[in-house]
DNA sequence: AACTCTGTTTCATTATATGAAACCATCTGG
DNA sequence: CCAGATGGTTTCATATAATGAAACAGAGTT
Protein backbone atom coordinates (compact mmCIF):
# COMPACT_ATOMS: atom_id res chain seq x y z
CA UNK A 1 0.00 0.00 0.00
CA UNK A 2 3.10 2.04 0.67
CA UNK A 3 5.54 1.70 -2.45
CA UNK A 4 3.12 1.64 -5.65
CA UNK A 5 3.41 -1.63 -7.14
CA UNK A 6 3.54 -1.20 -11.43
CA UNK A 7 2.76 -4.78 -11.99
CA UNK A 8 -0.80 -6.66 -12.16
CA UNK A 9 -1.34 -8.96 -9.33
CA UNK A 10 -3.83 -11.17 -11.18
CA UNK A 11 -1.47 -11.36 -14.09
CA UNK A 12 1.42 -12.69 -11.99
CA UNK A 13 -1.07 -15.02 -10.77
CA UNK A 14 -2.04 -16.56 -13.85
CA UNK A 15 1.73 -16.27 -14.60
CA UNK A 16 2.60 -18.51 -11.66
CA UNK A 17 -0.15 -20.91 -12.42
CA UNK A 18 1.31 -21.65 -15.82
CA UNK A 19 4.72 -21.94 -13.95
CA UNK A 20 3.52 -24.64 -12.10
CA UNK A 21 3.46 -26.86 -15.07
CA UNK A 22 7.36 -26.72 -15.27
CA UNK A 23 7.52 -29.52 -13.12
CA UNK A 24 4.73 -31.61 -13.71
CA UNK A 25 2.43 -32.12 -16.91
CA UNK A 26 -0.58 -32.52 -15.80
CA UNK A 27 -2.09 -30.86 -12.34
CA UNK A 28 -5.91 -30.63 -10.89
CA UNK A 29 -7.27 -27.51 -9.83
CA UNK A 30 -6.53 -28.29 -6.09
CA UNK A 31 -3.31 -29.07 -6.66
CA UNK A 32 -2.65 -26.23 -8.27
CA UNK A 33 -4.71 -23.92 -5.80
CA UNK A 34 -2.18 -26.04 -3.02
CA UNK A 35 1.22 -25.03 -5.11
CA UNK A 36 0.91 -21.29 -5.24
CA UNK A 37 -1.48 -21.41 -2.52
CA UNK A 38 -4.40 -19.42 -3.51
CA UNK A 39 -8.07 -20.40 -3.08
CA UNK A 40 -9.67 -22.89 -5.31
CA UNK A 41 -12.50 -19.91 -7.06
CA UNK A 42 -9.08 -17.80 -7.84
CA UNK A 43 -7.54 -20.26 -9.42
CA UNK A 44 -10.58 -21.31 -11.30
CA UNK A 45 -11.32 -17.92 -12.92
CA UNK A 46 -7.74 -17.61 -13.79
CA UNK A 47 -7.92 -21.20 -14.89
CA UNK A 48 -10.95 -20.55 -17.58
CA UNK A 49 -8.93 -17.23 -18.90
CA UNK A 50 -6.03 -19.49 -19.25
CA UNK A 51 -8.26 -21.84 -21.26
CA UNK A 52 -10.53 -19.77 -23.30
CA UNK A 53 -6.87 -18.08 -24.73
CA UNK A 54 -5.59 -21.95 -25.18
CA UNK A 55 -2.87 -21.62 -22.85
CA UNK A 56 -3.98 -24.68 -20.85
CA UNK A 57 -6.26 -27.84 -21.79
CA UNK A 58 -8.21 -30.18 -19.74
CA UNK A 59 -7.67 -33.65 -19.99
CA UNK A 60 -10.90 -35.00 -21.05
CA UNK A 61 -10.31 -38.17 -19.36
CA UNK A 62 -8.41 -37.31 -15.90
CA UNK A 63 -10.13 -33.86 -15.88
CA UNK A 64 -7.13 -32.12 -14.99
CA UNK A 65 -5.13 -29.42 -16.55
CA UNK A 66 -1.86 -29.36 -18.86
CA UNK A 67 -0.49 -26.81 -20.79
CA UNK A 68 -1.99 -25.95 -24.04
CA UNK A 69 -1.03 -25.76 -27.95
CA UNK A 70 -0.50 -21.73 -27.89
CA UNK A 71 2.60 -22.00 -25.73
CA UNK A 72 3.60 -24.44 -28.90
CA UNK A 73 2.68 -21.87 -31.28
CA UNK A 74 4.33 -19.33 -29.85
CA UNK A 75 7.70 -20.97 -28.84
CA UNK A 76 7.58 -22.54 -32.78
CA UNK A 77 7.15 -18.59 -33.81
CA UNK A 78 10.43 -18.17 -31.73
CA UNK A 79 12.57 -20.74 -33.35
CA UNK A 80 14.47 -18.64 -35.42
CA UNK A 81 15.93 -17.34 -32.07
CA UNK A 82 19.11 -15.63 -31.67
CA UNK A 83 22.20 -17.03 -30.99
CA UNK A 84 22.57 -18.39 -27.12
CA UNK A 85 24.43 -15.46 -26.18
CA UNK A 86 21.65 -12.89 -26.12
CA UNK A 87 18.93 -15.93 -25.11
CA UNK A 88 20.70 -16.99 -22.56
CA UNK A 89 21.68 -13.55 -21.26
CA UNK A 90 18.67 -12.89 -18.81
CA UNK A 91 18.96 -15.96 -17.26
CA UNK A 92 22.82 -15.30 -16.47
CA UNK A 93 21.30 -11.97 -15.05
CA UNK A 94 19.53 -14.22 -13.16
CA UNK A 95 21.79 -15.98 -11.47
CA UNK A 96 24.20 -13.02 -10.83
CA UNK A 97 21.71 -11.28 -8.91
CA UNK A 98 21.14 -14.84 -6.89
CA UNK A 99 24.44 -15.08 -6.36
CA UNK A 100 26.38 -11.73 -6.33
CA UNK A 101 29.50 -13.14 -8.64
CA UNK A 102 30.39 -12.81 -11.98
CA UNK A 103 28.58 -15.25 -14.38
CA UNK A 104 30.41 -16.52 -17.59
CA UNK A 105 29.17 -18.29 -20.64
CA UNK A 106 31.84 -20.46 -22.49
CA UNK A 107 31.94 -22.21 -25.56
CA UNK A 108 34.59 -24.49 -26.76
CA UNK A 109 36.42 -23.81 -30.66
CA UNK A 110 38.82 -26.55 -30.88
CA UNK A 111 41.05 -26.68 -28.40
CA UNK A 112 39.85 -23.25 -26.99
CA UNK A 113 37.51 -21.70 -24.87
CA UNK A 114 36.13 -18.55 -25.62
CA UNK A 115 33.38 -16.29 -23.76
CA UNK A 116 30.67 -15.83 -25.71
CA UNK A 117 28.77 -13.97 -22.91
CA UNK A 118 28.99 -13.04 -19.17
CA UNK A 119 27.41 -10.64 -16.86
CA UNK A 120 29.85 -9.09 -14.40
CA UNK A 121 29.27 -9.45 -10.12
CA UNK A 122 28.79 -5.76 -9.26
CA UNK A 123 30.33 -6.47 -6.06
CA UNK A 124 33.41 -3.91 -5.20
CA UNK A 125 35.43 -6.78 -5.30
CA UNK A 126 34.66 -9.19 -8.03
CA UNK A 127 35.87 -11.34 -10.98
CA UNK A 128 35.95 -8.81 -14.50
CA UNK A 129 35.58 -11.49 -17.41
CA UNK A 130 35.74 -9.80 -20.75
CA UNK A 131 33.24 -11.20 -23.55
CA UNK A 132 35.36 -12.86 -26.13
CA UNK A 133 38.17 -13.84 -24.24
CA UNK A 134 40.00 -16.90 -25.64
CA UNK A 135 41.36 -19.04 -23.01
CA UNK A 136 43.13 -22.55 -23.26
CA UNK A 137 41.16 -25.43 -22.66
CA UNK A 138 43.45 -27.17 -20.44
CA UNK A 139 42.87 -25.05 -17.39
CA UNK A 140 39.59 -23.82 -15.21
CA UNK A 141 36.37 -25.38 -14.09
CA UNK A 142 34.93 -24.71 -17.51
CA UNK A 143 37.66 -25.86 -19.31
CA UNK A 144 36.94 -29.55 -17.75
CA UNK A 145 33.40 -29.21 -17.97
CA UNK A 146 33.88 -28.53 -21.86
CA UNK A 147 35.60 -32.03 -22.03
CA UNK A 148 34.20 -34.08 -19.27
CA UNK A 149 30.88 -34.03 -20.81
CA UNK A 150 32.03 -34.02 -24.67
CA UNK A 151 30.82 -36.73 -27.11
CA UNK A 152 33.32 -40.01 -26.20
CA UNK A 153 35.05 -39.79 -29.73
CA UNK A 154 35.69 -35.68 -29.56
CA UNK A 155 37.00 -36.45 -25.77
CA UNK A 156 39.70 -38.60 -26.58
CA UNK A 157 40.64 -36.24 -29.44
CA UNK A 158 41.02 -33.37 -27.22
CA UNK A 159 42.61 -35.24 -24.81
CA UNK A 160 45.49 -36.20 -27.67
CA UNK A 161 45.31 -32.78 -28.76
CA UNK A 162 46.48 -31.07 -25.61
CA UNK A 163 50.24 -31.21 -24.52
CA UNK A 164 50.86 -32.69 -21.14
CA UNK A 165 54.35 -32.77 -18.95
CA UNK A 166 54.19 -36.42 -18.71
CA UNK A 167 51.49 -39.67 -18.90
CA UNK A 168 51.08 -39.26 -14.98
CA UNK A 169 49.83 -35.78 -15.63
CA UNK A 170 46.94 -36.93 -18.10
CA UNK A 171 46.03 -40.03 -15.86
CA UNK A 172 45.48 -37.45 -13.20
CA UNK A 173 43.55 -35.57 -15.47
CA UNK A 174 41.86 -38.31 -16.76
CA UNK A 175 40.11 -39.42 -13.25
CA UNK A 176 39.36 -35.77 -12.64
CA UNK A 177 36.74 -35.85 -15.59
CA UNK A 178 35.30 -38.92 -13.65
CA UNK A 179 34.67 -36.98 -10.82
CA UNK A 180 33.28 -34.18 -12.51
CA UNK A 181 30.90 -36.29 -14.75
CA UNK A 182 29.67 -38.08 -11.35
CA UNK A 183 29.25 -34.77 -9.68
CA UNK A 184 27.22 -32.59 -12.25
CA UNK A 185 30.05 -29.78 -12.36
CA UNK A 186 33.58 -28.69 -11.93
CA UNK A 187 35.75 -26.21 -9.35
CA UNK A 188 38.91 -24.59 -10.39
CA UNK A 189 41.13 -22.53 -7.52
CA UNK A 190 43.63 -20.59 -8.18
CA UNK A 191 44.21 -22.85 -11.60
CA UNK A 192 44.76 -20.74 -14.09
CA UNK A 193 44.21 -16.39 -12.70
CA UNK A 194 46.11 -16.25 -9.20
CA UNK A 195 43.67 -15.62 -6.04
CA UNK A 196 40.51 -16.31 -8.62
CA UNK A 197 38.54 -19.53 -8.22
CA UNK A 198 35.26 -20.90 -10.30
CA UNK A 199 32.34 -23.25 -10.59
CA UNK A 200 31.39 -24.30 -13.99
CA UNK A 201 27.99 -26.79 -14.68
CA UNK A 202 27.44 -28.03 -18.45
CA UNK A 203 24.63 -26.53 -20.31
CA UNK A 204 22.86 -28.99 -22.75
CA UNK A 205 21.42 -28.80 -25.64
CA UNK A 206 17.66 -30.26 -26.33
CA UNK A 207 19.17 -32.92 -28.00
CA UNK A 208 21.13 -33.97 -24.60
CA UNK A 209 24.52 -32.95 -26.17
CA UNK A 210 27.05 -30.67 -24.57
CA UNK A 211 26.72 -26.95 -25.70
CA UNK A 212 27.96 -24.58 -24.04
CA UNK A 213 29.64 -24.08 -19.99
CA UNK A 214 28.45 -21.71 -17.69
CA UNK A 215 30.65 -20.42 -14.68
CA UNK A 216 30.61 -18.57 -12.05
CA UNK A 217 33.75 -17.51 -10.87
CA UNK A 218 34.96 -14.61 -8.24
CA UNK A 219 37.77 -14.00 -5.90
CA UNK A 220 39.20 -17.16 -4.16
CA UNK A 221 38.43 -15.90 -0.75
CA UNK A 222 34.84 -15.61 -0.88
CA UNK A 223 34.14 -18.66 -3.49
CA UNK A 224 35.70 -21.52 -1.21
CA UNK A 225 35.71 -24.77 -2.18
CA UNK A 226 32.39 -25.07 0.96
CA UNK A 227 30.83 -22.11 -0.84
CA UNK A 228 31.27 -23.36 -4.71
CA UNK A 229 29.48 -26.74 -3.54
CA UNK A 230 26.83 -24.77 -1.92
CA UNK A 231 26.30 -22.95 -5.48
CA UNK A 232 26.47 -25.88 -7.56
CA UNK A 233 22.91 -26.82 -7.78
CA UNK A 234 21.84 -23.52 -8.08
CA UNK A 235 24.08 -23.44 -11.29
CA UNK A 236 23.29 -26.85 -12.23
CA UNK A 237 19.75 -25.65 -12.25
CA UNK A 238 20.50 -22.81 -14.18
CA UNK A 239 22.25 -24.28 -16.44
CA UNK A 240 19.64 -26.91 -17.15
CA UNK A 241 17.07 -24.24 -17.78
CA UNK A 242 18.80 -22.46 -20.32
CA UNK A 243 19.61 -25.76 -22.20
CA UNK A 244 15.90 -26.09 -22.96
CA UNK A 245 16.25 -22.50 -24.83
CA UNK A 246 19.51 -23.76 -26.49
CA UNK A 247 19.68 -25.99 -29.82
CA UNK B 1 -22.88 -7.00 -15.04
CA UNK B 2 -26.03 -9.21 -15.87
CA UNK B 3 -24.03 -12.46 -16.51
CA UNK B 4 -21.16 -13.27 -14.33
CA UNK B 5 -18.18 -13.42 -15.76
CA UNK B 6 -16.08 -16.47 -14.23
CA UNK B 7 -12.93 -15.24 -16.00
CA UNK B 8 -10.15 -12.04 -15.01
CA UNK B 9 -10.10 -9.55 -17.63
CA UNK B 10 -6.59 -8.74 -16.54
CA UNK B 11 -5.12 -12.04 -16.95
CA UNK B 12 -7.00 -12.15 -20.76
CA UNK B 13 -5.30 -9.19 -21.67
CA UNK B 14 -2.09 -9.96 -20.92
CA UNK B 15 -2.53 -13.28 -22.61
CA UNK B 16 -3.34 -10.71 -25.57
CA UNK B 17 -0.73 -9.30 -25.33
CA UNK B 18 1.74 -12.64 -25.71
CA UNK B 19 -0.29 -13.25 -28.58
CA UNK B 20 1.06 -10.48 -30.33
CA UNK B 21 4.01 -11.99 -31.09
CA UNK B 22 2.31 -14.45 -33.04
CA UNK B 23 2.59 -12.37 -35.85
CA UNK B 24 5.39 -10.67 -35.02
CA UNK B 25 9.26 -11.32 -32.85
CA UNK B 26 9.71 -7.74 -31.77
CA UNK B 27 6.97 -5.04 -30.73
CA UNK B 28 7.35 -1.41 -28.71
CA UNK B 29 4.61 -0.88 -26.27
CA UNK B 30 2.85 1.62 -28.63
CA UNK B 31 2.09 -0.89 -31.16
CA UNK B 32 0.98 -3.57 -28.77
CA UNK B 33 -1.60 -1.41 -26.80
CA UNK B 34 -2.50 -0.45 -30.73
CA UNK B 35 -2.98 -3.92 -31.54
CA UNK B 36 -5.38 -4.58 -28.88
CA UNK B 37 -6.44 -1.40 -28.13
CA UNK B 38 -5.41 -0.90 -24.88
CA UNK B 39 -3.94 2.52 -23.11
CA UNK B 40 -0.26 2.15 -23.09
CA UNK B 41 -0.16 2.51 -19.11
CA UNK B 42 -2.38 -0.63 -18.90
CA UNK B 43 -0.51 -2.64 -21.15
CA UNK B 44 3.30 -1.46 -19.46
CA UNK B 45 1.51 -2.64 -16.36
CA UNK B 46 1.06 -6.24 -17.87
CA UNK B 47 4.44 -6.15 -19.86
CA UNK B 48 6.08 -5.88 -16.55
CA UNK B 49 4.48 -8.38 -14.76
CA UNK B 50 5.08 -10.36 -17.96
CA UNK B 51 8.40 -9.71 -17.90
CA UNK B 52 9.07 -10.41 -14.02
CA UNK B 53 7.94 -14.11 -14.93
CA UNK B 54 10.57 -14.18 -17.78
CA UNK B 55 7.37 -14.57 -20.75
CA UNK B 56 8.47 -11.76 -22.31
CA UNK B 57 11.79 -9.39 -22.44
CA UNK B 58 13.20 -6.27 -24.01
CA UNK B 59 15.80 -6.41 -26.45
CA UNK B 60 18.13 -4.10 -24.66
CA UNK B 61 19.39 -3.06 -28.28
CA UNK B 62 15.80 -1.76 -29.34
CA UNK B 63 13.82 -1.41 -26.51
CA UNK B 64 11.40 -3.51 -27.80
CA UNK B 65 9.65 -6.21 -26.55
CA UNK B 66 10.17 -10.25 -27.90
CA UNK B 67 8.81 -13.28 -25.90
CA UNK B 68 11.28 -14.55 -23.13
CA UNK B 69 12.60 -17.80 -22.53
CA UNK B 70 9.91 -19.05 -20.13
CA UNK B 71 8.18 -19.57 -23.11
CA UNK B 72 10.62 -21.99 -24.58
CA UNK B 73 10.89 -23.60 -21.20
CA UNK B 74 7.43 -24.46 -20.99
CA UNK B 75 7.47 -25.78 -24.44
CA UNK B 76 10.32 -27.92 -23.63
CA UNK B 77 8.61 -29.42 -20.63
CA UNK B 78 5.89 -30.47 -23.14
CA UNK B 79 7.88 -31.99 -25.69
CA UNK B 80 6.80 -35.71 -24.94
CA UNK B 81 3.69 -34.76 -26.31
CA UNK B 82 0.26 -37.19 -26.49
CA UNK B 83 -0.93 -38.31 -29.73
CA UNK B 84 -1.73 -35.66 -32.20
CA UNK B 85 -5.18 -36.64 -31.52
CA UNK B 86 -5.63 -35.48 -28.09
CA UNK B 87 -3.26 -32.82 -29.06
CA UNK B 88 -5.14 -30.96 -32.07
CA UNK B 89 -8.79 -31.34 -30.33
CA UNK B 90 -8.88 -28.24 -29.17
CA UNK B 91 -7.88 -26.32 -32.30
CA UNK B 92 -10.61 -28.68 -34.11
CA UNK B 93 -13.14 -27.69 -32.08
CA UNK B 94 -12.44 -23.95 -32.71
CA UNK B 95 -12.50 -24.56 -36.27
CA UNK B 96 -16.04 -26.17 -36.09
CA UNK B 97 -17.24 -23.59 -33.69
CA UNK B 98 -16.04 -20.86 -36.52
CA UNK B 99 -17.72 -23.04 -39.56
CA UNK B 100 -20.27 -24.87 -38.19
CA UNK B 101 -19.45 -28.28 -39.71
CA UNK B 102 -17.69 -31.77 -38.57
CA UNK B 103 -14.22 -31.64 -38.60
CA UNK B 104 -12.04 -34.80 -39.24
CA UNK B 105 -8.20 -35.49 -38.71
CA UNK B 106 -6.88 -38.41 -40.95
CA UNK B 107 -3.71 -39.98 -41.40
CA UNK B 108 -2.42 -42.41 -44.09
CA UNK B 109 -2.11 -45.86 -43.69
CA UNK B 110 -1.05 -47.74 -46.64
CA UNK B 111 -3.49 -47.59 -49.36
CA UNK B 112 -6.25 -46.57 -46.73
CA UNK B 113 -6.60 -43.79 -44.41
CA UNK B 114 -7.76 -43.65 -40.83
CA UNK B 115 -10.04 -40.96 -39.18
CA UNK B 116 -8.11 -40.39 -36.17
CA UNK B 117 -10.32 -37.41 -34.46
CA UNK B 118 -13.41 -35.69 -35.16
CA UNK B 119 -15.67 -33.20 -33.88
CA UNK B 120 -18.88 -33.17 -34.80
CA UNK B 121 -21.01 -30.80 -36.26
CA UNK B 122 -24.00 -29.03 -34.53
CA UNK B 123 -26.23 -28.34 -36.76
CA UNK B 124 -28.88 -30.28 -37.15
CA UNK B 125 -28.52 -31.27 -40.67
CA UNK B 126 -24.79 -32.35 -40.23
CA UNK B 127 -22.21 -35.12 -41.69
CA UNK B 128 -21.49 -37.67 -39.04
CA UNK B 129 -18.54 -39.02 -39.06
CA UNK B 130 -17.08 -41.73 -36.39
CA UNK B 131 -13.54 -42.05 -35.02
CA UNK B 132 -11.66 -44.73 -35.74
CA UNK B 133 -13.30 -45.44 -39.30
CA UNK B 134 -11.02 -46.82 -42.28
CA UNK B 135 -11.80 -45.66 -45.44
CA UNK B 136 -9.50 -45.82 -49.24
CA UNK B 137 -7.46 -43.60 -50.11
CA UNK B 138 -8.50 -43.45 -53.73
CA UNK B 139 -11.32 -41.15 -52.83
CA UNK B 140 -12.24 -37.79 -51.12
CA UNK B 141 -10.76 -34.70 -50.49
CA UNK B 142 -8.62 -35.95 -47.87
CA UNK B 143 -6.94 -39.24 -49.57
CA UNK B 144 -6.52 -36.55 -52.22
CA UNK B 145 -4.47 -34.53 -49.96
CA UNK B 146 -2.58 -37.54 -48.31
CA UNK B 147 -1.46 -37.80 -51.91
CA UNK B 148 -0.76 -34.73 -53.27
CA UNK B 149 1.58 -33.88 -50.44
CA UNK B 150 3.40 -37.08 -49.67
CA UNK B 151 7.22 -37.21 -50.11
CA UNK B 152 7.45 -38.19 -54.20
CA UNK B 153 9.04 -41.58 -53.77
CA UNK B 154 6.36 -42.54 -51.39
CA UNK B 155 3.62 -40.84 -53.68
CA UNK B 156 4.53 -42.67 -56.77
CA UNK B 157 4.35 -45.72 -54.44
CA UNK B 158 1.17 -44.98 -53.25
CA UNK B 159 -0.24 -43.95 -57.33
CA UNK B 160 1.22 -47.93 -58.08
CA UNK B 161 -0.78 -49.62 -55.49
CA UNK B 162 -4.06 -48.03 -55.90
CA UNK B 163 -6.17 -49.90 -58.76
CA UNK B 164 -7.07 -47.97 -62.06
CA UNK B 165 -9.92 -48.52 -64.56
CA UNK B 166 -7.24 -47.44 -67.10
CA UNK B 167 -4.36 -45.43 -67.80
CA UNK B 168 -6.32 -42.66 -68.52
CA UNK B 169 -8.05 -42.48 -64.85
CA UNK B 170 -4.85 -42.21 -63.36
CA UNK B 171 -3.94 -39.12 -65.52
CA UNK B 172 -6.79 -37.18 -64.62
CA UNK B 173 -6.27 -38.10 -60.93
CA UNK B 174 -2.62 -37.30 -61.24
CA UNK B 175 -3.53 -33.91 -63.55
CA UNK B 176 -5.74 -33.28 -60.24
CA UNK B 177 -3.41 -33.72 -57.50
CA UNK B 178 -0.83 -30.78 -59.25
CA UNK B 179 -3.66 -28.70 -58.91
CA UNK B 180 -4.28 -29.81 -55.48
CA UNK B 181 -0.55 -28.77 -54.47
CA UNK B 182 -0.99 -25.53 -56.36
CA UNK B 183 -3.99 -24.52 -54.37
CA UNK B 184 -2.72 -25.83 -50.86
CA UNK B 185 -6.53 -27.62 -50.82
CA UNK B 186 -7.78 -30.11 -51.80
CA UNK B 187 -12.31 -30.21 -52.68
CA UNK B 188 -14.41 -33.72 -53.40
CA UNK B 189 -18.01 -33.40 -54.14
CA UNK B 190 -20.20 -36.44 -53.48
CA UNK B 191 -17.03 -38.65 -53.85
CA UNK B 192 -17.36 -41.11 -51.12
CA UNK B 193 -20.98 -40.45 -49.62
CA UNK B 194 -23.76 -39.03 -51.75
CA UNK B 195 -25.02 -36.42 -50.77
CA UNK B 196 -21.79 -35.19 -48.74
CA UNK B 197 -19.00 -32.64 -49.56
CA UNK B 198 -15.67 -31.84 -48.20
CA UNK B 199 -12.95 -29.75 -48.19
CA UNK B 200 -9.14 -31.04 -47.00
CA UNK B 201 -5.69 -29.36 -46.08
CA UNK B 202 -2.60 -31.05 -45.33
CA UNK B 203 -0.91 -30.74 -41.91
CA UNK B 204 2.72 -30.80 -42.13
CA UNK B 205 4.57 -31.28 -39.14
CA UNK B 206 7.53 -29.64 -37.67
CA UNK B 207 10.08 -30.61 -40.01
CA UNK B 208 7.53 -29.68 -42.69
CA UNK B 209 6.52 -33.36 -43.73
CA UNK B 210 3.23 -34.41 -44.76
CA UNK B 211 1.56 -35.77 -40.89
CA UNK B 212 -1.98 -35.72 -41.40
CA UNK B 213 -5.37 -33.94 -43.52
CA UNK B 214 -7.21 -31.66 -41.62
CA UNK B 215 -10.74 -32.31 -43.14
CA UNK B 216 -14.26 -30.11 -43.15
CA UNK B 217 -17.26 -32.18 -44.35
CA UNK B 218 -21.33 -31.29 -44.64
CA UNK B 219 -24.05 -32.01 -46.31
CA UNK B 220 -23.46 -30.99 -50.20
CA UNK B 221 -25.92 -28.71 -50.14
CA UNK B 222 -24.31 -26.27 -47.65
CA UNK B 223 -20.64 -27.03 -48.52
CA UNK B 224 -21.36 -25.86 -52.19
CA UNK B 225 -17.68 -24.98 -54.06
CA UNK B 226 -18.52 -21.97 -53.22
CA UNK B 227 -18.65 -22.36 -49.70
CA UNK B 228 -15.66 -24.29 -49.64
CA UNK B 229 -13.74 -21.99 -51.47
CA UNK B 230 -14.39 -19.11 -48.97
CA UNK B 231 -13.44 -22.11 -46.02
CA UNK B 232 -10.59 -23.12 -47.63
CA UNK B 233 -7.87 -20.13 -46.27
CA UNK B 234 -9.56 -20.53 -42.59
CA UNK B 235 -8.83 -24.56 -43.13
CA UNK B 236 -5.12 -23.88 -44.34
CA UNK B 237 -4.64 -21.66 -41.71
CA UNK B 238 -5.78 -23.86 -38.79
CA UNK B 239 -4.00 -26.74 -40.55
CA UNK B 240 -0.43 -24.78 -40.38
CA UNK B 241 -1.56 -23.96 -36.37
CA UNK B 242 -1.77 -27.27 -36.01
CA UNK B 243 1.03 -28.60 -37.53
CA UNK B 244 3.56 -26.80 -35.38
CA UNK B 245 2.55 -28.64 -32.49
CA UNK B 246 2.77 -32.11 -34.48
CA UNK B 247 6.65 -34.23 -34.39
C1' DA C 1 -27.25 -43.06 3.09
C1' DA C 2 -23.60 -40.35 5.15
C1' DC C 3 -19.28 -38.65 4.04
C1' DT C 4 -15.32 -36.90 1.38
C1' DC C 5 -13.35 -35.03 -2.18
C1' DT C 6 -13.54 -32.56 -6.29
C1' DG C 7 -14.94 -28.58 -9.09
C1' DT C 8 -18.29 -24.75 -9.85
C1' DT C 9 -21.04 -20.73 -8.77
C1' DT C 10 -22.83 -16.92 -5.97
C1' DC C 11 -22.18 -12.75 -3.42
C1' DA C 12 -20.78 -8.79 -0.60
C1' DT C 13 -16.70 -6.25 0.26
C1' DT C 14 -12.63 -3.91 -0.71
C1' DA C 15 -8.66 -4.01 -2.73
C1' DT C 16 -7.02 -3.36 -7.08
C1' DA C 17 -6.72 -2.50 -11.92
C1' DT C 18 -7.73 1.20 -14.65
C1' DG C 19 -7.37 5.50 -17.95
C1' DA C 20 -6.27 10.25 -17.95
C1' DA C 21 -2.97 13.18 -17.38
C1' DA C 22 1.38 14.62 -15.95
C1' DC C 23 6.11 13.67 -16.38
C1' DC C 24 10.74 12.39 -18.54
C1' DA C 25 13.76 11.27 -21.65
C1' DT C 26 15.34 11.09 -26.60
C1' DC C 27 15.07 12.24 -31.01
C1' DT C 28 14.05 15.46 -35.20
C1' DG C 29 13.91 19.11 -37.83
C1' DG C 30 13.56 24.02 -38.57
C1' DC D 1 19.73 25.19 -30.21
C1' DC D 2 15.20 25.39 -29.27
C1' DA D 3 10.38 23.63 -30.19
C1' DG D 4 7.76 19.92 -30.96
C1' DA D 5 7.30 15.04 -31.56
C1' DT D 6 7.47 10.53 -29.93
C1' DG D 7 7.83 6.61 -26.86
C1' DG D 8 8.12 5.23 -22.30
C1' DT D 9 7.20 5.71 -17.20
C1' DT D 10 4.87 7.25 -13.09
C1' DT D 11 1.16 9.37 -10.40
C1' DC D 12 -3.52 9.59 -8.82
C1' DA D 13 -8.57 9.49 -7.96
C1' DT D 14 -12.21 6.55 -9.07
C1' DA D 15 -15.19 2.74 -9.82
C1' DT D 16 -14.63 -1.46 -11.53
C1' DA D 17 -13.33 -5.82 -11.16
C1' DA D 18 -10.89 -9.38 -8.63
C1' DT D 19 -11.24 -11.59 -4.40
C1' DG D 20 -12.19 -15.28 -0.53
C1' DA D 21 -15.76 -17.27 2.02
C1' DA D 22 -19.29 -19.92 1.80
C1' DA D 23 -22.75 -22.31 -0.34
C1' DC D 24 -23.69 -25.65 -4.01
C1' DA D 25 -23.32 -29.65 -6.96
C1' DG D 26 -21.52 -34.29 -8.48
C1' DA D 27 -18.97 -38.29 -8.20
C1' DG D 28 -16.77 -41.71 -5.67
C1' DT D 29 -16.12 -44.27 -1.31
C1' DT D 30 -17.25 -46.20 2.99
Amino acid sequence: MEDQKLTVRAVERALDVVLCFTDSVELSLTEIAGKISLHKSTVHRLLASLEGRGFVIRNAETEKYRLGFRIWELAANMEQGDDPATILLPEMERLRDQLGETISLYMRDGIERIRIQAVQSNQAIRRVAPIGARLPLSVGASSKVLIAFAQPAEQQELLDALSWADKREREVFERQLGEIRRLGYATSIEEREPGAAAVSAPIFNRSHRLADALAVSGPANRLTLERMKEHAPLIIEAANRMGKMVR
